[in-house]
DNA sequence: GTTAAGACCGTAGGCGGGTACGGAATCAAG
DNA sequence: CTTGATTCCGTACCCGCCTACGGTCTTAAC
């Protein structure tokens, strides 16, 4: 097997990047990776631009982009649309911070009840039970 | 159709609780909300006791407890086991904890990039791009 | 030349939490 | 008694992101 980054096979390059074959054949089927040319035979060969692609992909996903922005992000990738760049990003800037507020104020009301357990006292009934029970405010399910 | 909350259909409790009337059949099948008996005739009816155990369910499914974790609290429903409960609270606590880090790290590297795509300067390199490119430390794709 | 690892490919399954469909039964109102 | 709204029930499907399976082809090593 060649580990030469400029020919690859499938799973060298899977391993050069920390994923795993079936998810780059699953890139490939999205679109979001060419599938490359057959060199000679019938086993592809990926190169370097292949390779920073794949952590393109990666890295853009570590940053909370679905597969469908990083498709909308990869399509600016010669990096000559600065603007819609960042338009995109900002809006999961916003995105990121709506959901750690979120979790912010979950934080809040598990931690009081926790705490409120740990007060002893009434340990017939169960504080964090009982408020389960009657419901919180600010805490309710939803996607 | 009676709205008397003793006497509810499956409408009103969806509606008392603010879900989908399929959600609660969903719940049922899932076995954390008993199908009452039908009273006379074909048509089930709920009472209060429902409609509780539908809102602790929502309330800790908005505390970030999968519906696995939800039937494990409804266990402890009787609120005297005080222990076992708080400690099922503190383990998503943690949990809670960690996803807010996480998003921290990548709020913080979204907006340096966004930053450093608003300095302008070079508008040929795009400073986001450039970044997913070459790779971010501390971020990656990961579950 | 043989063999075993790896690539290729299409398709299916799995997670979590629902949502949708469709036919039959039942109920409330007029 | 008819009509239209609900309910009941089983089953299938949705989302995003993979992961697995199974059969065939290619390739590298011996």
């Amino acid at each position: 097997m060649n580990n030469d980054c400029e020919n690859l096979t499938i799973s060298g390059l899977a391993k050069a990047v920390g994923v795993g074959v079936e998810t780059i054949r699953y890139y490939q089927r999205r679109r979001l990776l060419a599938e490359p040319e057959r060199v000679h035979g019938a086993i592809r060969r990926y190169g370097s631009s292949q390779l920073s692609r794949l952590r393109f992909i990666r890295t853009a996903q570590g940053l909370g982009f679905s597969l469908d922005e990083v498709a909308d992000l990869l399509r600016l990738e010669d990096g000559t649309h600065c603007e819609q760049a960042s338009a995109l990003a900002e809006h999961k800037l916003v995105a990121v911070r709506e959901k750690i507020a979120g979790l912010q104020t979950v934080e809040r009301a598990l931690s009081e009840l926790v705490h409120s357990c740990h007060q002893g006292g009434d340990n017939i009934h169960c504080p964090l039970i009982t408020s389960l029970q009657d419901g919180l405010r600010n805490v309710s399910a939803g996607k």
